[in-house]
DNA sequence: CGCCGGGGTTGACACGTTTCATCTCGGACG
DNA sequence: CGTCCGAGATGAAACGTGTCAACCCCGGCG
């Protein structure tokens, strides 16, 4: 049933040690014996027990990865960067979802505790997870923290500038005319949002409104409320563009609007976040804030790893990556020649 | 450093037995001990380490689920339904992501098994795993496959049935009169391709040319190539519509033909398949056959718990849910007042 | 012929739990 | 006053590895 190193000792009359050093160390051990060894192994279907491995090892050989929401296609491109790494440096990826929802995030942090994991690549919900992360460092678990800046000196960060991003998105806006602006996204407890929103703050001039239109949380379905809002207003007080914090809630945004009747970009302008593949295939293509997804993954990777390998020589640093405005069609500049509306036609 | 069990129970000034009875028996010993225990606890920061807990116990708790493509919002759907039945249940979820690559699919398998997880929820790649699969079911870790059928006795099952969507979607084509049909998709190893490609042959009457054009995987990219060829070919031998194996290829088709002057639905009707939720958001909303995404995955969760709790009474099952088709704009019925098209004026 | 060295192999220990048979002790009951 | 009982605490064993000092054997060298 359960078939242990000790069997396969038996079976291939070897000390136990021996077969564990078949394994870990093969050119320690005549080829001869090396055979007999391997033949029992095969004919057992004998597998390492890796909970006994980790036990005597005292540390486990796989990272962790904690998402903030693995249904939004911007974590699993920052994933496949992970796994890049994570496949060139043979160790192992397991991924989590907090989900947005602060009691999975713990229990998951627990849990790896528990496990202890060689290392923890996190995207955290909010600030309150911060002495929950010092716990970790001090059990000698190494976190970085990905999509999220940090200015604490126990742990690497890697990032994107957020309130660049904001601010390049606003002043986008400002330059297209815009007097009526909205930010849409939330809760404001993810540094993410927060950022976001001040750099577009910074970007005004003095002379634009700011109407805040804060969301549950950075998924279509609460875009799609934002949207029910802002159709709802009357057009004369109606921001004429919107700057959503996430593709997501943009997507929402938009698919409402259109569905009642607000043109978009006639009526309202929209700037998302992210750059994810569906923003270039919507309904109305949306320009959206690149970011280096994958990059970001891989470096955070390997920071981490480096940690892992080497506690004592390394430094944490703080990676910032910048982002990179993308217009299309939602966030076109207005004139006459790209609004084939009727009323005009003489 | 590595506080154990041990200090714990010297600092409390019990014994070790008493330690583990405060954390898994705690009605077992007098309140007083208790509270000087939990004091101790806190005060050392203990944690448990769970590789030491699960080598006494011969199982790990906590089920892995092995996704096919995690970039593919069908997965991620299909795991919130995972999610919440593993919540109820205390058991914790970690995912693998086996991006479509068989050689990393077998390396989570390998992994999983050493770590003796609770139970395996996978999307296997093809029929190749199934050796795999029984040796893990064999050393007593229950399998379920998700979205993939199985005649198999020794484990369970949950799908959709995709010959009823290939055909459904066929007769919808095959009613609007289309008489050049394509199917996009591929690997065909992939069960879900050959079963929707059979299941759309079963819709042809017989007067349907019906044009394959396989794809290297199912994601928007290789629709982008699939898009590319389909443009590429004279409008008189075009297809005058495509039911593409997943939504990822669709968009993938949708935005490569628009791009390149094709009109859908005038030009070339789509069909997806899958109903994810950017579909309905897309440039031209895409029809699709819509799956129990989020009931797939807790009925297979709730099938794996079941098993793995009483492996004694339990009886393999093989669960299967119908598809829907969502008719939108991009296959809509073809007719004069749904096509703006300006040769038709006068 | 005896000693030495080194490649191979061994066996015991430690890792941190959980479990369980055993022990202690104070109170209740005859 | 002796016996019994049960709640509560204990200590050892076991789970499957990896490590490491000790050991064995054999050939080479003095």
């Amino acid at each position: 049933m359960a078939t242990s190193i000790k069997e396969v000792a038996r079976r291939a009359g070897v000390s136990i040690g021996t077969v564990s050093n078949v394994l870990n160390h093969p050119d320690m051990v005549a080829s001869t014996t090396r055979q007999r060894v391997l033949k029992a192994i095969a004919e057992l279907g004998y597998v390492r027990n890796d909970s006994a491995r980790q036990l005597r090892a005292g540390r486990s050989r796989t990272i962790a990865v904690v998402a903030l929401d693995l249904a939004n296609p911007f974590f699993t491109d920052v994933l496949r960067g992970a796994e890049i790494v994570g496949e060139e440096s043979g160790v192992n990826i397991m991924i989590f979802n907090s989900g947005e929802d602060a009691a999975r995030e713990r229990r998951h942090l627990d849990v790896l505790e528990e496990q202890r994991v060689l290392g923890v690549l996190i995207t955290p919900l909010d600030g309150s997870v911060d002495p929950r992360l010092d716990q970790l460092i001090e059990r000698g678990i190494p976190v970085v923290l990905v999509d999220r800046g940090s200015g604490r000196h126990n742990r690497c960060s890697v990032a994107v500038d957020d309130v660049l991003g904001g601010r390049l998105a606003g002043t986008h806006l400002v330059e297209q005319g815009h007097e009526r602006i909205a930010f849409a996204g939330g809760p404001f407890t993810l540094a993410q949002v927060t950022d976001r929103h001040a750099g577009l703050r910074e970007a005004l001039t003095g002379g634009q409104q700011l109407r805040v239109i804060p969301t549950a949380n950075l998924t279509a379905a609460a875009g799609r409320l934002a949207g029910e809002h802002l159709a709802d207003l009357p057009a004369e007080i109606r921001p004429t563009a919107v700057f959503c914090a996430n593709d997501l809630v943009a997507l929402g945004v938009l698919q409402e609007m259109t569905m009642r009747g607000v043109r978009v970009p006639q009526d309202v302008a929209i700037v998302g976040y992210d750059d994810i593949d569906f923003a270039a295939a919507s309904a109305v293509p949306l320009s959206s804030m690149r970011q280096p997804r994958e990059q970001l993954g891989r470096a955070a990777t390997q920071l981490l790893l480096e940690e892992a390998n080497e506690p004592e020589q390394h430094q944490h640093r703080h990676v910032v990556f910048q982002p990179e405005l993308v217009v299309r069609e939602s966030s076109a500049p207005a004139g006459p020649s790209t609004r084939p509306d009727p009323s005009w036609s003489r």
